[in-house]
DNA sequence: TTTTGTGAATCCTTTCACAGCG
DNA sequence: CGCTGTGAAAGGATTCACAAAA
């Protein structure tokens, strides 16, 4: 059940000047940490893993094929195999993987194993309701501050924590240990925010702002773009439509006004 | 041009597997427009590029170089060139691209000239956020339908559209020609909401929900998963445990992001 | 000269397919 | 047997580097 179709695999861009390549660090010679390889493309699938996993735990199940975690998670189950393999899981030949076990490597390879104090910026239309999710905190990343410029929000509570004035970032984040930025303000801002972030020390950010961020080396963006995944997918429905309008049998003239695309 | 690539069979009527690949269209030639591969990737560029484009236009330029351009979009240069030319492009040497000209050839590739009926789907915390976010109609994707099972939800109106019962999906998307469908329900109504949106004639969802939805060939499914994002960035975090902290000028390989994904 | 367009090399992922362990 | 782990093959995507056009 559940075995995915057309999900897409992971893209990038961003960065200027250095696309990301993996994720292991130049390391000099650490006698400490074993360098591991895990490549990006690989991370990404691991959490997706792990939702899967939990549920399983959650139903009681001891153990798991791949095939059958590969296709719940909607991806080949040789990928998945090499996936656990790159992290140094260990299976069982012929019964599987141990759920509970493997949810445990899981974890611990994302660095979930402790909290990350997470500081989201605007709390706007979209960072209010990121704010008020519960989410965040349940799965470890709890939300140890908000900030905003507008001085109707600054001052106020949300989902029990107070909105501060972004000017306060740098002071705030440090003495708070964020390591995760969330910036969800309006384009023009999300850059001056993103330097603040990082002069405060953050090195990994979420950036929802539809522009891409310039940050130094060593500082991990990501992005979610609501434009881009919207005119991807106008891009595939283009494509079946040809460039002949959809003739569905009774339109009829409903909704749709005919307003011009200007996408900016 | 075009064709050739005796490499590639193309053709698997058995294989299940179709996911990500490339977008290959049948394309109709309306104006500039002929059958073309155009690699998932570069699709997903294109969307980045026209954000810059648009400011450019805006500020009245008439022309931009493969390199400013591609430093505003944070990509290669190279990359960017292929990328263009990929869609049949065509800049000046020694000058740079018409930038009305290009916005409109990657408008056009995009399949921006018109617009696209939007359904959303599940009006809660996100959902509303999301129903109440401007950018959707400004950008080309007007609001078409919002769906709830909440009744005290249904009934009600958010940014001048009326919230009607999931029952409704197939009847309302149909008449009024939904073109693109977004999930934004908890986990577990995202599978029915999806069969809904599909059954209704939708061939293109973007899901906010933190589940791996199945879909028949033919449709498309991009994710947008929170819980994956901020794992991801987890990971980096802890990473940068394990390697020496500063004192190293050299770059060499950075982080990239990897576009995609995640929510909730 | 400047800057595009693009073959060719390189790197990253995915998929295959099978040896080998339980 | 069933199922994992993985070398090897196959694709894609990115980058290099340079010839050609304006």
């Amino acid at each position: 059940m559940t075995v995915d179709r057309g999900t897409r695999p992971s893209r990038r861009a961003v960065s200027p000047t250095r696309s990301s390549g993996e994720v292991r660090g130049p390391g000099d010679a650490t006698a400490d940490d074993a360098a591991r390889p895990v490549p990006g493309a690989t991370v990404a699938r691991l959490a997706v893993y792990l939702r899967v996993l939990t549920s399983l735990l959650d139903q009681g199940r001891g153990t798991v094929s791949s095939e059958e975690l590969a296709a719940a998670a909607g991806v080949n189950s040789a990928k998945l195999r090499k996936d656990l393999s790159l992290i140094g899981s260990s299976g069982v030949r012929g019964v599987g993987y141990d759920v509970s076990r493997l949810t445990a490597e899981v974890e611990a390879t994302l660095g979930l194993t402790r909290p990350h104090a997470v500081a989201l910026v605007g709390v706007g239309n979209l960072g209010h309701a990121l704010a008020g999710y519960g989410g965040f905190a349940q799965r470890g990343f709890p939300v140890a501050a908000l900030f905003d410029v507008d001085p109707d929000l600054v001052g106020t509570t949300i989902a029990g924590v107070e909105v501060e004035h972004v000017d306060a970032i740098g002071a705030v984040c440090a003495a708070r240990g964020v390591t995760i930025g969330v910036v969800a303000t309006p384009a023009p801002a999300a850059q001056p925010v993103c330097d603040a972030l990082v002069a405060a020390g953050v090195r990994s950010i979420l950036n929802f702002a539809p522009t891409v961020l310039a940050v130094p080396a060593g500082v991990e963006v990501r992005k979610v773009d609501l434009a881009v995944e919207m005119q991807v997918l106008s891009f595939h429905v283009a494509r079946r439509h040809g460039t002949v309008p959809a003739a569905r049998p009774s339109p009829s003239t409903a909704g749709a006004a005919p307003r011009e695309a200007v996408t900016r």
